[in-house]
DNA sequence: CTGCATAAGTTTCTCCTGTAAACATGGAGG
DNA sequence: CCTCCATGTTTACAGGAGAAACTTATGCAG
C-alpha cells in the first residue's frame, strides 16, 4: 500500500486494467470473440462496471485499436530508427516490423482493420491510424528527397506500399502464405519485388 | 405453383435458401452482424432449423466464404478474358475486378478473410481458396513465360501481387484510401508502381 | 469533524443469441 | 396402406449486451 496503484478508490485505475486485460487476452488468446463480461471477470469487477467507462464494448474495442495503432507506429518508428544505410532498407525494416507486429498480436491487428473499430466515429481512432501512416509517408517523402525512390507521385508510392505491407500482415495472420505458393520467404520476396518498382536504382 | 421452387416439400431447398438469404444480407446490411437467428427469420423459418443443414454457425459462416471465393475466381476470370493485348493489362484487369468485388461486397470479403473462416477446418473452403489464387498465379506464370513479367521467382511475384490486392481490397473497405493521403485514384497508381517492379520493361 | 453530492461498482432485469433435446410431419419405399 | 426418416418446430437453457436501480466510499463544504 504505498505507490505503484494500490486501489486508491473502488478499483484503482480500473479503465487502463480493463484496457490492460482485453489487450492481454486479445495477445493471449489468438483470436478470442471479444467479450466485455469476460474482461469484467478477468479485471475482477462485475459486469456492469466497465459501462462506467465504456459506453459500449465498441468504444473500448475502438480504444483498444487505437492503441494498437500507436504501438505499431512506434515498432515502425524503432525499427527506421537502427541507423540502416539505403532508405530502401529502412522501408523493408519498417515493413517487417509491421508485418512482425501483426503476427505477434493478429487479434489486435484484425482488430484495427475491422468494420468494429470504425474510424468514421472516433477521431482519436482516425487520428491514431492516419498518424502511424503517416510514418510511412514520411519515409516515403524522405526516400523521394534524396533520390533513393522514383519522382512518381508520392500518394502512389503511399497507396502501393501501405497495401502491400497490410496485405502480406493479413494473409500472414489468416496462414494463407503457405510455403508451396509463394515460397520459403514470402515478405521480402514480395518486398523486393515492390521495391523494384518504387526505387530508382534495381 | 409450378416451376421456380414452390417448397414441394417441408421447404424445399432450405440449405441454398439459408445460404441465399445470408448472401443477400451481407450485401445489403454493409457490416452486420451476422446471426443464424435473423438468417432463418427472413427465409421464413424456426430458428432452430438451420441446423439440420450446418453443424452450427460457422459451418454456414465458411459455406459462405467458400461460395465468395469461387465468385470472386469467376469476377477475376472473366475480367482476364477481355482480350486486353498484355499480360501486365490483364493483370491490372482482374486486381481491379477483385477490390470491385470486395468493395461491392464488403461484408462477404471480410469474411473471407477473417479469423470465422477458418481454412485449417474446412478442406473445400482451403481449396477454394487457393484455386482462386491459383487464377492469378496462372497468369503470372503466363506472363513471365511470354516475357512480360521479370525472371525472378514466381513465387515472389505471387507473393507480391496477392498481397497488393488484397491489402488494397481491405484498406478500400475500411475506407483507409483518403484522397488527400493516398490520391484520387489510389487502385491504379499503386497497382502500377508494383507493375513497375514485375514487368520488364517499364 | 460532520455530512452530503457524486463518481465508481454491484445487483437485477430484459432482450437477444447459439445450441441441444424433444416433438411433429409429410413424402418415399416396402 | 403403413412405417421410417429427413426435415421441420417447440421448448429450454446458458451466456452476452446493455439499462436501471441500488450501494459505497471519497472529496469537499460548512
Amino acid at each position: 500500500m504505498s505507490e505503484t496503484k494500490d486501489r486508491p478508490y473502488h478499483h484503482g485505475d480500473l479503465r487502463r486494467a480493463l484496457i490492460d486485460t482485453a489487450l492481454d487476452m486479445l495477445a493471449t488468446d489468438q483470436n478470442w470473440a471479444f467479450t466485455l463480461r469476460e474482461v469484467a471477470r478477468r479485471t475482477g469487477v462485475s459486469h456492469a462496471a466497465p459501462y462506467k467507462h465504456f459506453r459500449d464494448r465498441e468504444m473500448l474495442l475502438r480504444e483498444l485499436a487505437r492503441i494498437g495503432f500507436v504501438r505499431l507506429g512506434e515498432n515502425m518508428t524503432e525499427a527506421m530508427s537502427l541507423g540502416l544505410p539505403s532508405t530502401r532498407a529502412q522501408f523493408m525494416a519498417a515493413a517487417q516490423a509491421c508485418i512482425g507486429f501483426a503476427c505477434q498480436n493478429p487479434g489486435l491487428y484484425r482488430l484495427m482493420f475491422s468494420s468494429d473499430a470504425d474510424k468514421t466515429i472516433d477521431p482519436s481512432l482516425h487520428d491514431a491510424a492516419m498518424k502511424t501512416f503517416g510514418i510511412l509517408l514520411g519515409l516515403l517523402e524522405r526516400g523521394q528527397r534524396d533520390g533513393s525512390f522514383r519522382p512518381v507521385a508520392v500518394s502512389a508510392l503511399a497507396a502501393a506500399g501501405w497495401a502491400q505491407v497490410h496485405g502480406l500482415a493479413m494473409l500472414a495472420i489468416s496462414h494463407q502464405l503457405l510455403e508451396e505458393k509463394v515460397g520459403s520467404t514470402p515478405v521480402p520476396a514480395a518486398l523486393d519485388v515492390l521495391l523494384d518498382g518504387m526505387c530508382c536504382t534495381d
